[in-house]
DNA sequence: GTCCCGAGTG
DNA sequence: CACTCGGGAC
């Protein structure tokens, strides 16, 4: 469960801050240990800002979705010229941060500064429109209701109840089986069809990363960062028996993201060529 | 094979 | 609105 997380109730915000950002798409198991590695790295907004891009990819290893890591490491220099180095506790600076939009702004400013703030990711958007309501929520229907049921409930312990019970048994396919809810679920004692999928904020179905040009990112990703600047021959060679076209088609993707740089035939981590001047 | 997920962009 | 983005659990 959530709360045996090390980041739960701890009392630095930039530790919260980077968690909520490895949650946005991420298994909590698959986040314990890089957020530890990262904040013994970058213990600091200060510290990431300092350090080029090419550390922050480096250290976001095995999380995927690299352009979070380019937009924490953004943040982080705006944290330090904007607010002094501080993660700032408004919804509004905190969503005025490169890669914080509504849920981690909510999330930070509920479990970092304890703000009267009702967290809504998907998986509250299931609880809410089974188990309140028993029908689909717009957004801000979903934004209402769920400040409804909060009422004067202290925000963090009631948003992470409802991140664990979406998580836990919520979920996309509900599993009633020991819910805490059952008793109460409008769904369950309505009846009715899943009121969840029409909901607002329900994720769709993802195309298979099998094959995908995703998993060439990762693969030339993991080249990068593991083995160092990488020539075009090598990695033609080492991520055999990908076709040149597969391969050029990923390497242009990451250089529009700006998480890969191309000098001539060399292919390496954006920012590992950056002088350290900020 | 199927499931899961928030932010940014167009 | 539709689309992209990793990779592990099962």
């Amino acid at each position: 469960m959530r709360r045996d997380l090390p980041w739960i109730n701890h009392p630095d915000p930039w530790a919260i801050l980077v968690s909520e950002v490895m949650l946005q798409q991420t298994a909590t198991s698959r986040v314990v240990d890089p957020w530890r590695r990262f904040l013994e790295r970058f213990a600091t907004p200060v510290a990431l800002a300092d350090a080029p891009l090419s550390d922050a990819l480096a250290a976001w290893a095995g999380l995927g979705y690299h352009r979070r890591a380019r937009d924490l490491h953004a943040a982080a220099g705006l944290i330090v010229s904007r607010f002094a180095g501080e993660v700032p506790s408004s919804l509004e600076d905190l969503r005025s941060l490169p890669g914080v939009g509504a849920y981690t702004a909510s999330a930070v400013a509920s479990f970092a500064f304890h703000a009267p703030v009702a967290v809504v990711d998907t998986n509250v958007g299931r609880v809410l429109a089974r188990a309140w309501a028993n029908r689909a929520l717009g957004r801000a229907e979903a934004a209402r209701e769920s400040a409804r049921l909060m009422g004067r409930a202290a925000s963090a312990p009631f948003n992470q109840a409802m991140l664990d019970v979406g998580a836990g048994h919520c979920r996309s396919r509900a599993l009633c089986e020991g819910c805490p809810l059952a008793r109460v679920c409008r769904w369950r004692r309505e009846g009715g069809g899943d009121p969840a999928p029409t909901s607002a904020g329900v994720s769709r179905r993802q195309a298979p990363f099998e094959g995908s040009r995703r998993q060439v990112r990762g693969a030339l990703l993991r080249e990068a960062r593991e083995r160092g600047p990488r020539t075009l021959a090598e990695l033609r060679r080492d991520l055999a028996p990908l076709t040149a076209a597969r391969l050029d088609d990923a390497l242009a993707s990451l250089t529009r993201d700006g998480l890969v740089e191309r000098d001539g035939n060399v292919v390496r981590l954006a920012g590992s060529m950056a002088t350290g001047a900020r």
